[in-house]
DNA sequence: ACCTGAACACCGTTCAAGT
DNA sequence: ACCTGAACACCGTTCAAGT
C-alpha cells in the first residue's frame, strides 16, 4: 500500500480557536480536568498537539483561560420584556448561572485560580445591571452583586463535591436548598 | 575526599506525615499549587521524592486530600463561654474560616475538586452546631449552614481572584464587603 | 499560513535494592 | 522500617522542517 498522508490533512475542516475550545470542554466535561492534556486534545481534533499552539500561542495557560471565559463570563442577560423589579430577574439569572457552572463542573477549580479575572468582572457587571435596572441604588447594587455571585459560586462548589447527606444524615435536595438559600440572600438585599 | 553519604541520613529528623504536609503547604502558599511536585517536595524535606510514598501510599492524590483536610476542615469551635444567640458566634466563625481560606488561597481550587468530601462535611456539621446551640431549629440550621458556607467559600474565591475594582471602577474594600454580605445573609436566617 | 516530527526538560509512580 | 536509584510512561513546549 502506498501511503497517502496528505488526503486526511487536505479534506478535514481546518482548526479554529472555537473548535479547540469546544473539544477541550468536551474532554473536561466527560473525563475531568486532569485528563485534559495538549496531546489528548490534539487526538480529539485529529491533529498533532503542536498544531494547537498555532491558534493559542500561550499554550495550555491560554486554553484554560479560554475555558473559564466560555463558562463563567455571563452574557448581559438582555431580558427583552422589562420585568417589574429586580427580584424575579435576579432569581432567573442565578438559576441560569448555577446551571452553567454545574454543567461544566470540571471548570470550577479554574474559576478559583488566579487566571482570567476579566471573565468574572464581566459577570459582576451584568449582575449589577440586573439590580440597577430593578431600581437598586449604585452602592447597594455593587455590594449585592458580590454577595449573590459569591453565594452562587460557593453553593455550586458545595453541590459539585456532593456530600450526599446533611449533618443529620438526610439526603440533600440541592435544588430546593439552592433556591432557599438564594431567597435568604435576596431577602437581605431589600 | 571520602564520601560519607550516611551522615546526613542518620542525623536528620525522620520523615512524618505532619512534616510532609507542612512542607507541602509552605510550597503552595509561597509558590503556588502548580509548583507543588513530588520531586520539589522531596527537595524541601531533604529526601528523595520516592520516600514520601512510604508515608502517603496513595501518592499525590493523598497529599492533596490531606491539604484540603488541613485547611478546610473546621474545628468544632469550642467557644468556651456560651455566648447568647447564634449571630455573634456565627460572625466569628465565618471571619475565622474566611481568614484560613485566604491564608492558603492556593488550596482553594482543590476544595472545589471532587476530592475529600469528608472535610467539608465536618465543616458543615460544626456550622450547624453553632446554629443549633444558638437556638435555631434543626431544619433551618441545616439550610442556613449550606447557605453561609457557600457564601464564605464563594466570596473567598472572588477575593482571591481579586478583581481590583467593582463595576463602577472603584477599588473594592473586600473586608467590609465580606461583612456586609454576611450580615445580609444572616439577616435572612432569622 | 498551517501543520508535523523529533527533541528537551520535566512530571508521577513502580520496583528492586540498599541500610 | 525507612529510604534510594534507576527506569517507565507520560507531560508541556521549542524549534526546525515540511506543504
Amino acid at each position: 500500500m502506498v501511503r497517502q498522508p496528505s488526503i486526511n490533512a487536505q479534506h478535514r475542516t481546518p482548526l479554529s480557536t472555537e473548535r479547540i475550545i469546544e473539544a477541550a470542554l468536551r474532554i473536561v466535561d466527560g473525563q475531568g480536568l486532569a485528563r485534559l492534556t495538549m496531546r489528548r486534545l490534539g487526538d480529539a481534533l485529529e491533529v498533532e498537539a503542536m498544531a494547537i499552539y498555532h491558534h493559542l500561542p500561550r499554550g495550555k495557560e491560554q486554553l484554560l483561560d479560554a475555558l473559564v471565559t466560555h463558562v463563567a463570563s455571563s452574557p448581559a442577560q438582555a431580558d427583552g420584556a422589562a420585568s417589574a423589579g429586580w427580584r424575579e430577574p435576579l432569581r432567573r439569572w442565578a438559576a441560569g448561572y448555577r446551571e452553567r457552572l454545574l454543567a461544566h463542573a470540571g471548570v470550577l477549580p479554574l474559576l478559583v485560580t488566579r487566571r482570567n479575572s476579566a471573565a468574572l468582572t464581566t459577570t459582576v457587571r451584568s449582575l449589577q445591571e440586573v439590580l440597577r435596572r430593578g431600581g437598586v441604588g449604585e452602592e447597594a447594587a455593587a455590594a449585592a452583586a458580590h454577595t449573590v455571585l459569591g453565594y452562587v459560586i460557593g453553593h455550586a462548589a458545595l453541590e459539585v463535591r456532593g456530600t450526599p447527606e446533611d449533618g443529620a444524615d438526610r439526603p440533600v435536595d440541592w435544588d430546593s436548598r439552592f433556591t432557599a438559600g438564594l431567597d435568604l440572600v435576596l431577602a437581605g438585599v431589600g
